[in-house]
DNA sequence: GTCTATAACGCGATAGAC
DNA sequence: GTCTATCGCGTTATAGAC
């Protein structure tokens, strides 16, 4: 394959990976047509068939993805060993994640909302060793009486759910924040918030 | 209408209710079809129409009860004062919520996940007023320095976040917990945990 | 690699007998 | 109030021309 194609190939895989995740976002896998995620992108449907054979594989790539992304986010618990720097890191990661991304967290949440159905047993491999060893670092933390007497999955539970609700309950934030998206300000405030009221209450002085 | 029919329609809409709770919860509103519900609820498809004439019709009143639900969770900031217990009831009764009513959580994070497709304004009317109140009632603690200075939006959604966390994503909870629900007394550790994190993160002794 | 036409199917909704 | 049969639409996926 000649590298013009290549090109063309690469460009039009982004292109429709990212509008699907959009459109996914948006209806759920089953309520996203192929038609919209076509629209979306400017192509012809068989198009799409084309670089991705069914709705299925679209979607599993789009998951795929952003399992990825999601990783990256905590690459702060290996790099560093100070809690509040470990934490303070990872939620601004996650934060801006939501915010760069916020299609990406609203089809993995909608994904694990209904029971990984897709991802099935891949997540499960994903995941557990991966939170574990976070986990394991919260309790040697706890030990070494760095923080305070927490359990390591609620800690981590609500890192996660604080963050990824600025993306995947947007609509919420908006119409409580007289129907506009925050501001970069408003939305280094709320960065702010979390990361202080997760540190002080695990016993850190933020 | 005698009393009699009266009674049947009454419990056959209740078990559609609470099964088409379920359905939508496990495959979302499109992925849901009216054979799905009326296999869980064993009734035929076209008596399900009977009582709700349209797939949207059932599912707009089940939004509806649930709006009803969440909004009893949070009586509490009317009944107190003390931020303390306030806060401290408002996270055991969203827990609790979470734990009985896990398909009611979902399918309310779905549609708003979505931006409130079926609600639509409605989610505005019900959610502003109610909502502001309690962000009023934190900055008045936060003026009278009972707490720290926090955004009060930023506590409320921490704590919707949290909570909810424990029935949408229970599936992920499930995995890191050996594939088990979490046993009672698991639940009862981290309705403590959350409320101890909150509560210290903004500046309560728990 | 791109696009049109169509096959095959699942689903919501209704009509009408009981 | 309950149930069976059916209509009609929307969707995925593919076959095949260009």
């Amino acid at each position: 394959m000649s590298n013009h194609k290549i090109e063309i190939r690469r460009s039009n895989v982004d292109k429709i990976l990212l509008g699907a995740e959009k459109v996914f976002a948006e209806k759920g896998f089953a309520g996203a047509a192929m038609a919209d995620i076509a629209a979306e992108v400017e192509l012809p449907r068989s198009n799409l068939h084309y670089y991705f054979s069914t709705k299925t594989e679209l979607y599993n790539a789009v998951l795929l993805g952003l399992l990825e992304v999601w990783k990256q986010d905590a690459l702060c618990f290996e790099t560093y060993d100070d809690p509040r720097l470990v934490l303070s890191s990872y939620i601004r990661a996650k934060m801006t994640h939501s915010r760069t991304r916020p299609y990406g967290s609203k089809v993995w949440a909608d994904e694990i909302i209904h029971g990984a159905p897709m991802l099935g047993l891949r997540l499960d491999a994903s995941l557990y060793d991966w939170a574990k060893m976070k986990e394991a670092k919260i309790r040697q933390w706890v030990a070494d009486k760095r923080i305070l007497a927490v359990e390591p999955s609620s800690v981590l539970y609500m890192i996660w759910a604080s963050t990824q609700h600025y993306a995947d309950f947007d609509h919420q934030v908006n119409i409580l924040n007289e129907h506009q998206p925050l501001s970069d300000i408003q939305f280094e405030r709320a960065v702010h918030s979390v990361t202080s009221i997760i540190l002080r209450g695990i016993g850190l002085e933020p």
